[in-house]
Parts: structure tokens; sequence; C-alpha cells
DNA sequence: TTACCTGTTAATGCCCTGTTAACCAAGCAT
DNA sequence: ATGCTTGGTTAACAGGGCATTAACAGGTAA
């Protein structure tokens, strides 16, 4: 399996240049000219980088990137920016970009960065990830929930839906966002089993009742504490 | 155990204010003026990141990077330059630095870096040690398990497999990750041989009821004491 | 009321896992 | 060579976990 590189740039030329030279490199590049369409296909599929163009029309590559990173705060992210100001990389690598690379850059540089994130991508797997949610917390890496000590294992995909549900904390997420994050599509009997697994995780979350999932009638689920 | 960072910086000044700077934000800073003695103290103790300056006299933080990859494989390395030309900059990279920063740089911008780096660092000191998992003593350099002064002899394999999840203590290592880890890549008989050496391990350490090996379905296993 | 939508429990069956034992290859001694 | 030992792989089977599906009860909005 390739590595997956999420390519944005609406600077055609260039992008036919990068794209060529990175799938010569032997990556799958999945270019798109708008930040929009970015988040569209990084809702969809999974990918392995992003390099994202600071200078985009409309949704800009800081702006693309803090959303990228709400729906994953995994995935290495490294900037190509025109403007050389400290102010713009520094304000790139707290939003939680890897790294940066200014315009014109060699294609050659920029392969020998994107490596060595994809070479160090195991290590990373180690950052245990463990959040709040309410007074319980939720480890989504072990599977696990701890309330007061008492740890419950989750299932992969009950560990998903909690994760979706926690990512959009406070927020109602449609049925069909859920469906489609956590398995993939939607029919009929997703949406069933879906209504199975929510059933479940109330369970689990029952002893803390300083959070509970509520439900919008014809909409979706939200995730909620106080 | 604060985070200890090799300094190489022949600037005085410079090198007192990052020096300054990054104690602050908790690291042990050790300062050297010159590669010379920079190799002297990298062979002596452990460090867990290199800062180096590219511009010193004789050995330059080239030269030195390589003596430094030469002894350690891991440690991850930035490069400060005041050349902005991009030869240097690949050079610095395929030396295996893995990251760089131009001068003037902004304290901040070093320790945002350093922070990254250092977040994603994959523990693996002390490799040639003893160590303990729940009550029992593993000894993988001599592959040998010791539970009350009863001693286990493990192969090779059972070994590298016991190393790769105490690495993980008490956190879910993925089959997939396991597999490539141990045995360099996967398949389905490599996974069913793996579950021949998961059960040669439990079974190995089953005399100690502190320490065991969960698996959790459709994911991985974990090594977990209590 | 009617027509959905949701919550929950229980049954089904697939696929993942645990374990034992047979198999095979390599090294070594006879 | 022959047989023995050691250690990894493959096969086979038993058991269990878990997602799905079904079924039904209750809820919600026209």
């Amino acid at each position: 399996m390739r590595d997956q590189i999420l390519y944005v740039e609406d600077d055609e030329t260039l992008a036919f240049l990068t794209h060529d030279a990175l799938s010569e490199e032997g990556y799958d590049v999945h270019h798109y000219i708008t930040g929009a369409d970015a988040l569209t296909a990084f809702k969809k599929d999974t990918f392995d980088l992003c390099v994202l163009d600071v200078m985009l029309p409309v949704m800009d590559g800081f702006a693309l990137a803090e959303k990228l990173r709400a729906l994953n705060t995994q995935v290495p992210i490294i900037f190509v920016t025109a403007k050389s100001m400290k102010e713009d990389r520094i304000k790139g690598l707290t939003i939680g970009a890897d790294d940066y690379i200014t315009k014109p850059f060699s294609i050659e540089e920029l392969i020998l960065k994107i490596n060595i994130f994809l070479k160090r991508r195991f290590i990373k797997s180690d950052l245990d990830q463990i959040v709040n949610i309410g007074s319980t917390s939720f480890d989504f890496k072990n599977l696990t929930l701890d309330y007061k000590g008492e740890v419950k294992k989750l299932t992969q995909r009950q560990g998903e839906l909690m994760q979706q549900l926690y990512l959009n904390m406070n927020t109602v997420v449609s049925r069909k966002d859920l469906l489609e994050r956590v398995w993939g599509k939607e029919d009929y009997f997703l949406g069933r089993s879906m209504d199975v697994f929510i059933s479940k995780l109330r369970k689990h979350l029952s002893p803390d009742d300083s959070v509970h999932i509520e439900n919008v009638h014809g909409v979706g689920f939200r995730l909620a504490d106080k």
C-alpha cells in the first residue's frame, strides 16, 4: 500500500510538477485546488501526510490545517509558504503543523521532508491519546473508559464512534456523518447497528452523570457534558 | 528526568540566550563551543536531542552530525544555519538531520521544533538492560525471564516479541505493528505464527499473576501489569 | 391517529483467537 | 550420510467475541 498524500495547491503549474515528482517517488498524490475540496476528501479517505499551500483563495492553508487537526490529531502536516516571515512559520507550527517549506523550494527537498515524517510515523503511535469526557477519561489508543478508577473496555467500533462524538463534543453530529466516518457508508441496517452502539456507549457512560449522549430527533446525536 | 539537549554553538552571546530560554522551558541544556567537545560528551552521556550550529570552526555541524549518527541512529538532530542556500539544507537533511532552523531564528520557534521531536521520540534507551515486568525480570540481552529465581530461557523470536510488547507496556500494539517490527512483514500465516508465540509467552509468564498479555479483539495485544 | 424514528434486548453467524500437534529446515554430533 | 536437537511455521480444531440483524416497545412529530 503506497503512502497517501493530500496535496493542496492552487498554482496548477507547480501542482503538476510536484504531483509528477511525488508520484515518481512512489506516493499516491491526491491533489486539490481548494481547501474545501481537500477537506471533503479528508473526511472520506485517510491520508498519511498532508502538504498544504498557505496562500489559497477562500480557505487558506492555516484554516484548513485547523480543520484537519480537528478531525485527526496525528497526521503530519507540511506547509508550503511563499512568505518567509517568522510569524507565519510560528503560526503554522502552533496549529499543529510539523514542518514548512518556503517557495521556491526544490522538489528534492520536499521529498526529503516527507520521508522524514513518514519514516518516523510509527513513533507517533506511542503517544497515548487520553482525553476527558465529563469526569470520565477516554483512552482512544487503548480503547478504555475510566470513571473513578473503574475501567471499561471498548471494542474497536465503540471506540471509533466514541471518538467521533468526542471530536464534536457538545455539538450535534448527523447520523449520516457518523455512519460515513465510522462505518464508511450509510444504509438502513448500519443505522440500526449504530443505534445499538449508541445504546452500549450510554450504558458505559451511565455511571458518570456529568456526561450523556443526547438524541436530536431526525438529525443525529450529541455527546454533552456539563 | 528532564530531557537532555546537546547544544553546539560558538557564538557565545546567542548561546547564552538560547541556553537560558531552553532551561526555562524545562530542558537540561549541555552547551559546547566546539564539535570535538560535543562529541566527547556525546560518547559519555546520552542525549534526547541535538541542536547543532552549522558554522563551527574546525569541525562543522555537518561533520559532527555524521559522527553523532554513526554513534546513534535515533537521536533527533536540528541544524542551525545562517546560510539559506538550499544545498546546505539538503545536505543537512540527507545526513540524517531531522530539521533545520535558519538564523536569525526566534527562540519560540526553536522550542516548538524541539517539542515536536521530543514528543514523538521512541524511548528505546537502555536496550541492553534488565527490566521489570510485574514481578518478573526480563533480560533482553540474555533472553531470559526470571520470576522468583526461576529462570526461563526465551528464543530469539520470543525475546523480540516480548521486547516489543515491553516497549509498549500497558498500551495496545496492533498485530500489524508487531508483525512488521518482529517479522518484518505481514501475512496471514505469520499472524497465526505470532499467535503461537503469544501463547508461548503467556505460558512463560503464567507463574507471575501480576502480569499478563491481553488481547484486544481485532486490534492487537497489550502487555499489562498491575 | 399515522407514520416514522429511536432504544433496547436477544439471536445469529462470521471471523478472530488460543492451543496443541504435526511438519520442516538448519545445525550438529555421531 | 544418518539421526538428533532446536526452533520456527503451518495445520486443524475448539471456543468466544463482536457486529449485525431481527423483533418489539416506546417515543415524536405531523
